[in-house]
DNA sequence: CTGAAAGCGCTAACAC
DNA sequence: GTGTTAGCGCTTTCAG
């Protein structure tokens, strides 16, 4: 211990949790037998003696192969960066695949992990109200669709608001006729995501009928599903639920020797890294992950703050992406 | 505490720890009472006094933009699904961009971490040898590359046998003017790649003069690259160190009208999302990090293990994931 | 403003 | 096989 700088393991405590509480001259000498010898409180003491880890758990489950979705890892990015700045690291475990539940309780239980960001919202989120009752301070990166009244911090991306920008765009460049390709209807992003292209269009006085489809969320069922609807309602662009749909749709317009962005334009979500990459690029709803990796952590200071604010939910609002697509 | 069994708190602690030295009524005993009061032993207490915590470190960079590469993304994963089965968890954590030992040593000096993973080591991995000096445990995603004589523990994907194996797949479909598009000379990993591509030619008795480009990691710099390739020696096969360069080369086949899979063959490196869902599929290299993680936490209870057994390098074999463009 | 004492919850070492 | 004792390194509480 740094006894060095003659005073008590005591002075050395507070110099480094309340420096405030010692004298100038005192705390600047502890502060320099503190740099030379590279001193660093020992975390599992100290994780014992104040009851918290400064950890923060992020279940991940396996990234779904086939598909353009990347939001999770530059999610993950943003929030380990972030979190150290407010002084928590992130830990990150996996759960069973069929139960939304697995792996929280034994870190919660064995006081691992102080809090939780919870992101499979999707899944009607069980996750909130299990943790809710087990009094876990979590934040949930997604509204809780299911319930509107739910009393837990969350941080969410405006869908509609992501989908209306990009019908917007689309208006703007003088389309009339905008498809919609989107997921089925029990996935409420999706719905709302689909909301926002309708929105747009109807501001415009425009009709969305016979323009939409609803499918899985593969190559596939883009492509299918834009053949159709290239067939039977001869729209000029799309607006599509994820970058995959989107992927589908470039190949129908290739398949049928139309260019992207000339003669039919695509809109995707996501921004990911196939968006990026395709020819001619994809033009893609963005969603601000840095500044959801903060809202979140602000959110979790004020859950483990003391006394504990809970704060409301933060709905942020995504950019457009444009390339060649559109 | 579960002196519900009737029995002290050291025989809890054996039941968890050293079942075997229990008599079987009374670790059965302990055990039920174990379930029914949903005991689990505080983590923080237990680090503090066997000196360790369990959490393996992970340092992550962000993500680059543009480019088609996802590995980090399925390697953490399957990372922490092999952590965990090993009684691991992994923290993550960021330094900053242009210092690659920066985060390292506050986890080390906090004794946050028992180890490390080490993935960056295309830089001629520093952290090797700094870590090596501070006696830090660590296990490499990564050979030594300039250090060939490491006395630490790696695992890594055998570049020149994947791209063997795709060069030899377009030989055996018959293509014999393969060309390569790589990184430039100062990579390693890019100069192992390409070694495997020259192997399959050479193997054959074909010339690989005037059929390689050496270019940066753009969809860009492929596209251009694989142009002149076509103008100046008119491969039919195209076997690249990256999906990111393999999608400059379907846009150039694009542009010219050529279709890939029939007119020119394209393999490209990674297996990413990307090349999982453009048209029409394309070839690539897929490592086997699934087998990676498993090899790294291997490594990893050897190096933490009493006595500790220093393993040696683990070079892995990837596979050719055969898709439309080929 | 600084020092001394107590104890967080667990497990390694030793006695019984 | 099981119970007892001690102490991991820190911070909170309380005297000086």
């Amino acid at each position: 211990m740094a006894e060095r700088a003659g005073v008590s393991r005591q002075t050395v405590s507070n110099a480094v949790n309340n420096p405030d509480l010692l004298r100038a001259d005192t705390l600047l000498r502890v502060q320099q037998a503190i740099a030379e010898l590279g001193y660093l409180p020992n975390r599992a003491a100290r994780n014992l003696r104040t009851r918290s880890s400064h950890l923060i758990g992020l279940r991940i489950s396996a990234a779904q192969e086939g598909t353009a979705n990347a939001t999770m890892d530059r999610f993950v990015h943003s929030l380990v960066e972030t979190s150290r700045d407010a002084g928590y690291h992130v830990l990150l475990f996996a759960g069973e695949a069929d139960d939304p539940l697995s792996g929280y309780d034994d870190l919660l239980r064995s006081t691992a992990v102080d809090a939780f960001v919870v992101t499979d919202t999707y899944l009607g989120n069980p996750q909130a109200g299990w943790l809710g009752s087990r009094r876990a301070p979590f934040v949930a990166f997604g509204r809780p669709w299911d319930a509107p009244e739910a009393h837990h911090p969350w941080v969410d991306v405006d869908g509609a608001a992501g989908c209306e920008l990009a019908t917007r765009h689309l208006l703007e460049r003088g389309h009339q006729r905008i498809a919609w390709i989107g997921w089925r209807k029990d996935s409420p992003i999706g719905e709302d995501r689909r909301e926002g292209w309708r929105r747009a269009l109807h501001a415009q006085g425009l009709s969305s009928a016979g323009l939409a489809a609803r499918v899985d969320d593969t190559v596939t069922s883009g492509a299918q599903a834009s053949a159709a609807l290239l067939d039977d309602a001869a729209p000029t662009g799309f607006v599509c639920a994820s970058d995959t749909l989107a992927m589908g749709v470039l190949q129908t317009l290739a398949a049928r020797g139309l260019t992207p962005g000339r003669d039919v334009a695509v809109v995707g979500f996501d921004d990911s890294q196939v968006a990026q990459v395709v020819t001619p690029g994809l033009t893609s709803v963005r969603q601000p992950l840095e500044q959801v990796a903060i809202e979140i952590v602000s959110a979790l200071e004020g859950l483990l703050g003391h006394p504990p604010r809970v704060g409301d939910g933060v709905l942020l609002t995504p950019t457009l992406a444009v390339r060649g697509s559109s």
